[in-house]
DNA sequence: GGCTTATAGTTAGCCGAACAACTAAAACGC
DNA sequence: GCGTTTTAGTTGTTCGGCTAACTATAAGCC
């Protein structure tokens, strides 16, 4: 057995003791946040993500929408499925690459932007409603460790 | 047009400025992270919470598992159907209340305390791995205010 | 050229998360 | 007692995230 005694206390409780289970419920709770702010637009949790890297990217490949977010090829398909199903965005076949396709914003798409814009700044400010500007440094550089560690663990 | 110039620096960006986002890219290298350790035990993330709170708090209802994970009751509901199924927790009427439900875990459920149990110890070494002990403890406090700020907008 | 490998995208199936609508039973109030 | 409200749980639907399997095309290699 590889495995120390006497450092895994809080594991099996649930007690909120964990960095890990610290970050399960904040990411719960922002995204149900980040749900409700967009329920206005009719978007989902994430279409506002693909929209807001096409405002600011332009048109551009599906596998450059999923770098950019991270994300992965089925999810980048069919949210963009649904999003061109609401007229949203645009789906064209690349002439030099006859794999590729590529999205651009609608007119109908790019209307949403000051909403979506509005509601982002929302979400940002309520998220950190009530803290001391040291707090919220403190927070970003938190967050920064964790995704480099995280990331460090990927590769 | 009505949107300020000013102040929408990093919003659109994607830029990786803002806490919000942050959270999100923090939140899906966990979770991924959370998935890939979990699959040698068979189990979704999220499953195993269930186990581990039954684990430790024994027998009960199905709306004390929803309140101590936070979670919904359709999803719970769901998410109890699919251990069942896999015969790692069991349901029965309660006797006092015809209403609810009793989830216990069964031998096979109890047998995998050891295997999620070393899981969740590894998952939480990989998030903190390399850090310094100030560092944790800033990432804990950090995790913390977000919690109860996010919560307090909740009510 | 022709074979192999890498890349872009799709589809199907699993999962959890969220919302709405519903059933059944308990608790409350008069 | 009886009607109203609250509570426990289920079901349906839509969504994102993930894996696996697949098609089609491009790029690399001999």
């Amino acid at each position: 057995m590889d495995m120390p005694e006497e450092e895994s206390k809080q594991v099996t409780g649930l007690d909120g003791g964990s960095v890990s289970h610290a970050i399960f419920r904040v990411a719960r709770l922002h995204k149900s946040l980040a749900g409700r702010l967009l329920r206005e637009t009719g978007l989902h949790p994430g279409q506002e993500l693909v929209l807001m890297t096409l405002w600011s990217g332009g048109p551009q490949r599906q596998v450059d929408l999923v770098a950019s977010l991270e994300s992965d090829a089925p999810t980048m398909t069919r949210s963009i499925s649904r999003l061109e199903k609401s007229g949203l965005v645009r789906r064209t076949p690349s002439l030099t690459d006859r794999r590729v396709m590529i999205v651009e914003v609608t007119e109908a798409g790019l209307a949403l932007r000051p909403k979506v814009d509005r509601m982002w700044s929302e979400l940002e400010r309520l998220t950190i409603e009530g803290l001391s500007e040291e707090q919220r440094s403190g927070i970003s550089a938190s967050l920064g460790l964790l995704e480099s560690t995280l990331e460090s663990v990927d590769r």
